[in-house]
DNA sequence: TAAAATATTTAGGCAAATCTAAATATTTAT
DNA sequence: ATAAATATTTAGATTTGCCTAAATATTTTA
């Protein structure tokens, strides 16, 4: 596979998870930051490496085969991610543009050994969790700080927008994976709401509260 | 720089290093594993990009620049080759091919970071030196183990050959670089050399004691 | 349900990096 | 010094991945 074959597998493996339907042209070309007429061609090609269903018209869905690939990719990815913030002091905000590099390279044995390097990690940097050697990847139950109540407690797990403005926000306010977070008010008016982390009091925005992701404790 | 001109880059660098002349067509060509008129092309364009300096049927001369480029490129894959083995227990005969990939990743970060994760290592696994910061290569006085004379003692700093069967073969042999080495017996009628290494005698090919290089001491 | 809006595909082209075959330049050897 | 051998360049194709513009299909809406 190539570099952009590679590329379109893992959007359409991330476009899936969304629409549980065929992924449409529009919405790989926009995935993808490309034009429609460049994704139907790649679909057929792709579609001919047996990676993909594809019928003109008709969306795209990723075969076994592909969602494999697609998953490889993925767990190579966040791999990477892990060691550059954990053995090369790169921040959270910062990874993702390299990873982009990383999880083309192409060396099984790397893979394994960089893994087993890092012990293993469960998840990545942002909360996602790290597909294993077999392409099982593990979901943690979580739910949206906006979807929180009043005195409901939970552990910050992951983030859904990894924006470096949205992660820089976070670290700004203290906001890390693992810290533990008491939702104090919610405004109906705006949807912001008021929360407890170490101690401290905070008011984040509605926007915010909806990218982050609790475990409920 | 794409993938593909780093690569002329550091072949010509290499030639460079041989020759002292400007690097013909026919030679690039053989290094790169393609065609003449291929090389012929990419002449003009890195000319064009003010890399080398190409006037036709007369080779090729890096710039400074060029050779600035092509320097990182040897430094990012010199690191990768560390990392491979010190850190995911890669064999030496084993990197090359992984580092050929991971030299064209593009992060300033990341190859300062890697150095320092390293500890800032001299030379990579083949004994070659590792280019710092500023493209310095602080070349080691070396010499080739074929032309020890008998009772001098030296050595293992570095290898010519860097081919997986070479490497291989030293591994067989326990010849590793650190290793010290004394020359017991040179053969006129072909080149073979008797040796003393960790205590023990082993007669090895002129061939072989064309490729391995020593530090006397 | 037919027209308008939207989505998708097709057709034709472009740039990068490669190739083969032919043309041309340079070097070597007699 | 000239013919033969070798090296290099040019010309013309090919493949990959992308593009624009035009054609066609589907969906929405009035």
């Amino acid at each position: 596979m190539t570099l952009s074959e590679e590329n379109y597998l893992k959007a359409i493996f991330h476009l899936e998870k969304k629409s549980k339907k065929g992924v449409s042209t529009n919405a790989i070309a926009e995935e993808m930051e490309t034009k429609a007429s460049s994704v139907t061609d790649m679909l057929k090609k792709l579609s001919e490496k047996k990676v993909l269903q594809y019928k003109p018209y008709q969306g795209a869905s990723l075969t076994k085969e592909g969602r494999d690939y697609a998953i490889k990719v993925i767990r190579k990815h966040r791999l990477w991610e892990c060691f550059l913030v954990e053995k090369l002091n790169f921040n959270w905000d910062e990874v993702h543009v390299v990873a982009e590099q990383l999880e083309h390279i192409k060396s099984d044995k790397l893979i394994r050994e960089l893994d087993k390097f890092l012990e293993f990690p469960k998840t990545d940097p942002h909360g996602d969790p790290i597909p294993d050697q077999d392409g099982n990847i593990f979901m943690v139950e979580k739910i949206l700080l906006s979807s929180m109540q009043q005195n409901d407690k939970g552990i910050c797990v992951g983030v859904n927008d990894s924006s470096s403005a949205f992660l820089k926000y976070l670290d700004k306010n203290e906001i890390a994976l693992g810290k533990t977070i008491e939702v104090i008010g919610k405004e109906e008016f705006d949807d912001s709401m008021t929360i407890l982390i170490k101690d401290k009091k905070l008011t984040i925005s509605g926007l915010a509260a909806n990218n982050l992701y609790m475990k409920v404790c």
